[in-house]
DNA sequence: TATTGTTATACTCTATAACTATA
DNA sequence: TATAGTTATAGAGTATAACAATA
């Protein structure tokens, strides 16, 4: 239980607490608009990376798969996503996005846009632009976060979503 | 109600990516510790703020009455918090952590902190210190956050379609 | 045999409505 | 009546195990 050292004590410790309460309230936020937020993550996912079979979709997304049969039938029985399975392989079903998904997407965005931007605006001129200076090293961050997990699949998500 | 123009327009559209991004990678992290985000959540509260009636608790975490009523229950039910009735008011349910609850809580921020330390390591030293800047705005943020659910509860949702 | 996906089962987590007990 | 909490019910979301169909 040596207390390895850390890179920056204090920052790590109140960064890790920020984003336990961040999760929480993110995770409200998110519920307001009908639509769960595995269902956005999923949908978002396949607007802004093309159609995937069920395992992809699954992996990408760090379920099971039979976790992500079932999301992907709740999203189609809402349509908002289609499944074709191709000539090639009569096993495989390919998942995509239908027009009313893009549109359900699109409002969500909106929506959260708009609460964060409420939320920005609460805050002084000082603190916005000591958030937007964070921002690029805190894409970086994300993005590490993703290499670690997602192995040699995904590192093209620019999902602009 | 409707703002035309957001205050910072690329600002709110990055963060509102990149909080997306977080959430998604967070939510796998969290299952690592064999406790549930919501407990976790719930228990690093009542370690933090001190004792809380189930209504309390509730408000704070952004969860239903009932909802919180049954998290304590399965919190109770593995010796991590301990429910109690006070003598002024026998309505009221006092809910407070047990030593075990905090040795489970310390277990997994030290996991948390030792994940993103590895994170914050892999980042320069000029990210690093953008993101501890930012870390009193974003706290602020959070705060925020708190403040406008906690007192209007869900009252005054935005029309979603 | 290996893969792709589904079904079966069980658990966590959540909300709303209806309820009990206390104030 | 009002408040604090619980129970009842329903549903989303998840995992593991067992299965079917296709390769």
């Amino acid at each position: 239980m040596s207390p390895e050292r850390l890179a920056d004590p204090v920052l790590v410790g109140r960064f890790s607490t920020l984003l336990e309460q961040l999760v929480r309230r993110l995770r409200t936020i998110s519920a307001v608009g009908g639509i769960s937020p595995s269902v956005a993550s999923a949908l978002s996912r396949l607007g802004a990376d093309g159609p995937f079979r069920v395992t992809e979709l699954a992996r990408v997304e760090g379920v099971s798969q039979p976790a992500m049969t079932q999301l992907v039938a709740r999203m189609e029985s809402e349509g908002l996503v289609a499944r074709e399975t191709p000539e090639g392989d009569r096993r495989s079903v390919f998942v995509s996005v239908t027009d009313r998904g893009r549109d359900v997407l699109e409002q969500r965005r909106a929506r959260r846009i708009a609460f964060l931007d409420d939320l920005l605006r609460g805050l002084g001129r000082e603190d916005r632009a000591a958030i937007a200076n964070a921002l690029p090293a805190l894409e970086r961050l994300v993005d590490q976060g993703l290499v670690d997990q997602g192995k040699a699949g995904q590192q093209d998500d620019e999902a602009e979503n």
